[in-house]
DNA sequence: ACACACTGTGTGTGCCGTACGCAGACCATA
DNA sequence: TATGGTCTGCGTACGGCACACACAGTGTGT
């Protein structure tokens, strides 16, 4: 297990390059290349990001990518990089809660910043620099509670499974914009005008027990915390288990 | 709101069609057009379903595709909704653990028939039959709870989501395949050799505080209850919370 | 000085989703 | 029963995609 067999761009990442070598100095580092996808993901989706229109960005031709990387997949992996960023550095005097509510937090707020990184397809678990320091970070937050190495994994794993799943679900629906509320309306009276009270009398019954506009299929600032705080304090009775055993 | 507007694989798969219109008869049904496209999926993956191969597999050109479906996304809502199927029936006398526990395994193994069910690009909120009746079912085990419609839809979601996010982890990685578990080796090696103590303590110390093949990335059955069990401990809390005020 | 690895480029391939126009099949109506 | 209009399935075509490959020039280690 040597670092040669690492993909190409883990090792430009963890900074692994070999001694120099002859031939011309490349014009772009890996970050230009991945500033530029961003900057189309960002703007237009992540469909907008082809290997076609990075080039172009960066006033290059297609295949001068592949100089840099060796597929599209390892460009996500750089965009995802550079997307996440350092995460929020741990405040010390703080309960476990605080401390994963805060990093929790800040993955929420990267995903608001780049809604893209939900569709990015992963094929692999992460290896890179900042994946690592997210990680680091979530399992910190566990440190003084007692719980198993095993145990600190899965807990985190549950607020990451669960922080993804919640931006998936407001993904693209920005509260403010007139057009999400507009989807939300038109969602609540197909949803009326299908849910036969027959056949699904919970769903009927669930519509009718509240006002209209509020049978949100948003996930709001609000819906997150209940679903954040309902998951830690799962967690916090495995804690509780744990530790009065 | 009338069934007009809806878009027209909805239409179909509501049975809202209109009256008898002069023409050629259809050679196909939805049915059987999800069919050839699951069938596709289930061996090759997701990507691997395209229309051509879709119209292939029938005997048809692409284009006849068309004449059923709008675009591919509708393809997509087709797919999705033949692949989940019926949820389990509710059994009489079970308390809301058992029943959302029956409901999240059921849940877990369609996505296990059918795991590129997590790799189909989600634009809306579901309004297809099987989707309700799924929801239906979600909502009805908390039924007896004394929780809210709100708190019912929330706590439904946060179980879709954590097994959705449990399934995603595992997606791929059926433990006995050879090549799983080298995949599973060929990481924790990887990110023993990367994650610098100096840099990540807390992983470093987790990954040694164990036997080297327990580093699962897999996300196992174990795991996966471990997991749903925490997220119900969460919504117990819940539960308790609402009814001893 | 020189060999050669490396750079960016141009061309080309095989997919993809889907727009559009056509010929023939069929049914409601006259 | 005749017929008009509409629907079906087909063929062609377009723009875009990821990527293979060969090429010419560049600049460093020997």
């Amino acid at each position: 297990m040597t670092a040669e067999d690492l993909p190409r761009v883990l090792q430009q990442l963890w900074g692994l390059e070999g001694p120099a070598r002859p031939g011309p100095k490349p014009t772009f580092q890996l970050s230009d290349i991945g500033a530029a996808a961003i900057k189309l993901a960002d703007t237009d989706g992540l469909g907008a990001v082809s290997m076609s229109k990075v080039a172009a960005a960066l006033g290059f031709t297609t295949m001068s990518l592949y100089r840099y990387v060796d597929s599209k997949d390892e460009l996500y992996v750089v965009m995802l990089e550079q997307a996440f960023g350092q995460p929020v550095p741990v405040e010390p005097g703080t309960t476990w809660r605080e401390r994963i509510t805060a990093w929790a937090v800040a993955f929420r707020d990267a995903i608001r910043r780049h809604p893209w990184v939900l569709q990015v397809p992963i094929t692999e678990p992460p290896l890179s620099p900042m994946q690592l320091e997210w990680m680091e970070h979530g399992l910190r937050a566990f440190e003084d509670t007692g719980l198993s190495a095993a145990d600190s994994l899965s807990a985190m794993i549950l607020v990451n499974i669960y922080v993804r799943g919640a931006g998936a679900l407001s993904v693209g629906m920005t509260p403010d914009a007139p057009e999400y509320s507009e989807a939300n309306r038109l969602y609540v009276q197909r949803l009326a005008m299908l849910a036969d009270p027959d056949r699904y009398p919970t769903i009927a019954t669930n519509l009718q027990s509240r006002p209209a506009a509020d049978f949100d299929v948003d996930y709001d600032a609000d819906d997150f915390f209940f679903g954040l705080d309902t998951t830690l304090d799962g967690i916090e009775a495995l804690i509780a288990r744990r530790t009065t055993r």
